[in-house]
DNA sequence: TATGAATGAGAGTTCATTCAT
DNA sequence: GATGAATGAACTCTCATTCAT
């Protein structure tokens, strides 16, 4: 029972230093073999781990998302003003270190899911657990048409994520904070504001 | 003579059809062969076009680009109206047939960029050229902080392109139409408003 | 002990059911899993049970070697004329379900003596066990030379046995029952005639 | 066009050599490398020559059956008389040197041909040659019943071989050659004789 | 200019086996 | 007595690439 509870526990290191192996070189250039030297653990034991390699890829992108999601709750957990919390959600972009491995796995993810009809799935029910997220945000804050705005609004962190990530020299970390929470303050309204 | 323009003619429809084919097997998977069968020019020959395989997808992603960009002008050479010219700019998104292969193929450059300097030179540039297209009109519809608000204006066009072209159900192309210019007409400001 | 007879009644049990296995994709192609698909016994157990890989092949062929004479043993039981008893095993051939099975066995145990001495060795002592048992029931009708021809009327029970077992369809069951009575009477001689 | 010839022949080469070692270790046991051994041809050649693995052991299959009738039908082309002829056809089995490669390369058929459709009907269309062959001269010595008779022939032959080639020591050569005569003469009857 | 032949490097996968329980 | 976890070895196959024509 010890040595399951052991494998469990490497299984999910191994997941976590093989998302990392993901995200440095993209999914389809990740062989087995790199993500042995990453972790140690031999060629056949990640086979026995996770089945085949694609197995093994779609694992890495569901663990991440978990943990992504995680992460997020935890922040949020320290905060109660709708609008703070949006902004936290929303700069969960410019954040801590491995943020990068984060924005990159997810376009790794949305590639795999344009070919793999599950992988497809678990990416779009991650995408509406992410707009109900928001959505709920939104509304908390009295701001109009949650579902739409929460819409927009991903659009803008994912679409603010890809330069940053490509490390555009005309959009540093704080830049894009700052864009974001310019663009976040004009895509909220209140009815009332009208 | 002739035959050098008959051959760059064959260059380019390769070129073409191998965007075809990058864009619906994404890059690290097109093999010199899928080209091929897509083309019916040899193995052999399209080494002698491009050279390397790596140099055939980069030749690919820059043509890519460049049509992407043309086409646009395209559009715009009809328009006059600054409001109308950005819109158009912006569904770009939910126009034309082969729109998905465009799209595809900018986050298989993005991707590409992430690892080869080379590339990320060329689609960084291609970045600002779009930021400046937009900001020009920004700037000639009296809408303030023209490059601020092109970024804004960009990254929401990128990620609400991303679910689109995954094809997620809750978001029809109509529907993306219209929030997008939702969204547009949220972060265009004029200092005049305040 | 009791466990001890129900383990041997099990790897018993077990070598059956490998023995059709072998027969279906022979022998290097039967992997341990493929014996514990059949059986539900487990790979380490087969272990266990065998120990090599070969060793199971080669006690498969043994088992299968015994089950094969006992058969034709009880079935000669219940005949006294030797011209009778000679056709009851040849026409072993022909007979009863799971004789492919039987005659796939032997080829794999042929093919497999190439090449393993020990397994030869077998294999030889169980030819020759066949040519005496048809030795004696020549020499009890009285026909000339009993050893020579039951070398002969073995050969020609094996020799016909291949084109059945390969399912020859210009070769029925019943046409190669009568060739093979045929055949018999013309390798049986008394000296008399002469 | 000579660099084709030059290959052609090369291939045919490598398809004899391959044939030993087919019979020397078994089909299934036959890796490319154990070829690459023999040939000093490299893998990935033998590749390009055959395709698969599987598709290098079926052209050695065909190749070897092809090998043998042709060596059968120089032989009779010194013969006239059908018994001589048939004797010929027969102690084929005694034969040459290389003539334990013939044999074992047909048991190597027969279990292929269990398995796989193609293979089967090339063997049995092989099988049907044999009969045909013998059967014309069983016909032309004037003996009854052509095909029976040749399928008898045909059966003690292929019966025999399995021990000679198996090298069991109470079966000489010799021993085989002589019991083989005398089997035939059983075997051939004319009905003028009943 | 264009193309077929040949080949080396590298990867995934299968499988028997060892070790611990 | 019986079995699951872990792992190394071996093999096939794909593919880009080089060479010659």
């Amino acid at each position: 029972m010890s040595s399951r509870r052991r494998s469990a526990g490497r299984r999910a290191e191994v997941l976590e230093a093989a998302g990392e192996v993901v995200a440095a070189r993209g999914a389809d250039a990740t062989r087995f073999s790199d993500v042995t030297e990453a972790t140690g653990v031999g060629v056949s034991t990640l086979q026995y781990y996770f089945g085949t390699r694609e197995d093994m890829l779609i694992a890495v992108f569901r663990h991440a998302a978990q943990r992504d999601f995680e992460r997020v709750r935890e922040r949020l957990a320290a905060l109660t003003d709708p609008g703070e919390r949006l902004l936290a959600i929303a700069t969960h972009l410019t954040g801590a270190v491995g943020s990068d491995t984060t924005w990159r796995l997810w376009v790794e993810s949305w590639r795999w899911a344009s070919r793999d009809p599950g992988v497809r799935a678990d990416v779009l029910a991650d995408y509406r657990g992410w707009h109900e997220l928001i959505a709920a945000e939104v509304a908390a804050g009295g701001f109009d048409e949650p579902m739409a705005t929460a819409r927009l609004v991903l659009a803008l962190i994912d679409g603010l994520a890809l330069p940053v990530v490509l490390g555009d020299p005309d959009l540093s970390r704080a830049a894009a904070h700052e864009l974001l929470a310019a663009g976040l303050s004009g895509l909220l309204r209140r009815s009332s504001q009208r």
